[in-house]
DNA sequence: TCAAAAGTGTTCCTTCTACACCCATGT
DNA sequence: ACATGGGTGTAGAAGGAACACTTTTGA
């Protein structure tokens, strides 16, 4: 719950974004999606930041519109924010204290950003309808970093990859979204097989071997876990790599089916 | 999502059940609970049958009232119905479909109880309420049979234990949740050293291997289980237990800390 | 003394782990 | 030739499954 935020920029109009209060959504109800990515060794997780005054960041977010699976909300919410269509998707946990609601937030964004205190009939409205409890449905998406243009939406001032253990300090409860999604990712990860959806199209053991020495803190053996993976039977030997390493080349591997 | 239900039983006047539009619930958010008991090597789920004409049964459910946890109004709904305070408790799925509504089942049990359709303001308005749209969280529960005295509300013809193999046919989803909840407590039956949930505070280790063999379904060897139980170092041996019958008297066992 | 079920120990086999060796590649 | 990193094989350790034996109890 946060990207489709009360006050939208001024200078922007986008009708879609803007006065949520109007877009049919189903009441108190918000879609929070923690997006991994992985690069050089490191779990990373998409953020956008606020186009507001203060350090305002919060991983995307979004509600649910009253004809709409709460599956097709989170993956429209990833869409507008990854460009990418197909997403592995995963619910993982419902964050649902009484206490849970924006208004923290809002009176600090609005005390930095005084300019937005025009408190006409509508922006009330809207203020009204934001700072409401919300119980946040939490969702985690595995993508292929490379495959990702991050998209900017107009209240957005930036989104970036950070690095999950170099996390800023997030809105609302987002820090704790973020690390119940790390715990669920890992609790997944080796039964369903999801790990390649943090991978490009082809790779070497290597880097299958790395990702999961990142995703589990822990350096793993060489040669066991060749074996070990390649027992699941669920990767093809494609032709070998020639990096140009003064070594041997290692052999490209594809996730069959 | 059935327990509190649109239209009471005019015979009765429980305020906290009716009306549910004007009990200051969140909208369109609902909680349904499936209550798993064990016994006679039978996993048992417990379902009130609603107090209308036409057979109409579904699990326990409620909604979340504005300054309530949704863990909270969980237990709420469990202790209802079982009169236990203190039950452990898994949230286990989110059901969001943008087709989940009471529509059908709503219209099923009219046509079945016309004396119901006296569509003054008051009822209409609270039609209107339970038909919408629903997003539930699915919780299970885990409890001793024998220290549950099912209650029923004022809405119940019945609260009795089905065999979970040998359900009814629920209302709306409510046979797709049990299925659900049975998925999620065996994936973490193991894992989570929750079994001993459904046992009474002293039990054999056959008790133990039974409700094993019932949950998951198949037969597992007496030694190499006992071995593996005790090695968990979770229970400690109590006193034998004589039976009367014409062999060794077995230990009971409890359920450390 | 015997049948029945509980408790325990032993062997076998599979799986995981650690170590070792060989192979391809560029300098 | 040799250093580097990739691929594979094998011995030992650990954990799980199958079998056997002993113990306790009432008839």
């Amino acid at each position: 719950m946060l990207t489709e935020s009360p006050i939208p920029d001024k200078n922007v109009s986008t009708p879609i974004l803007t006065n949520p209060s109007e877009q049919n959504y189903i009441d108190q109800l918000s879609i929070d999606c923690v997006i991994f990515g992985y690069h050089n060794k490191a779990l990373k997780v998409l953020v956008p930041k606020l186009n507001f005054k203060g350090d305002f960041w919060g991983v995307p977010g979004g509600f649910v519109h009253q004809h709409e699976d709460i599956d097709d909300a989170a993956h429209r919410i990833l869409q507008t924010r990854t460009g990418i269509k197909e997403i592995y998707l995963e619910q993982f946990h419902v964050f649902g204290n009484a206490a849970r609601n924006n208004l923290k937030f809002m009176k600090r964004l609005l005390k930095l950003n005084p300019e937005l205190l025009i408190m006409d009939e509508e922006h009330k409205k809207e203020y009204m309808w934001l700072t409401k409890r919300f119980v946040s449905i939490g969702y985690y998406a595995l993508v292929d970093i490379n495959k990702v243009i991050p998209q900017k939406i107009d209240i957005d001032e930036s989104i970036d990859w950070y690095n999950v253990q170099e996390l800023p300090e997030l809105i609302i409860d987002h820090n704790e979204i973020v690390e119940k999604a790390l715990s669920a990712l890992r609790a997944s990860f080796d039964e369903k097989l999801i790990a390649f959806n943090l991978l490009p199209e082809t790779f070497t053991m290597k880097d299958v071997q790395e990702l999961y020495e990142t995703i589990f803190d822990k350096p793993l053996a060489r040669n066991n876990f060749q074996k070990k993976i390649l027992d699941m039977n669920v990767l093809e030997r494609l032709e070998k790599k020639f990096t140009g390493a003064a070594n041997k080349a290692p052999y490209l591997y594809r996730f069959k089916r």
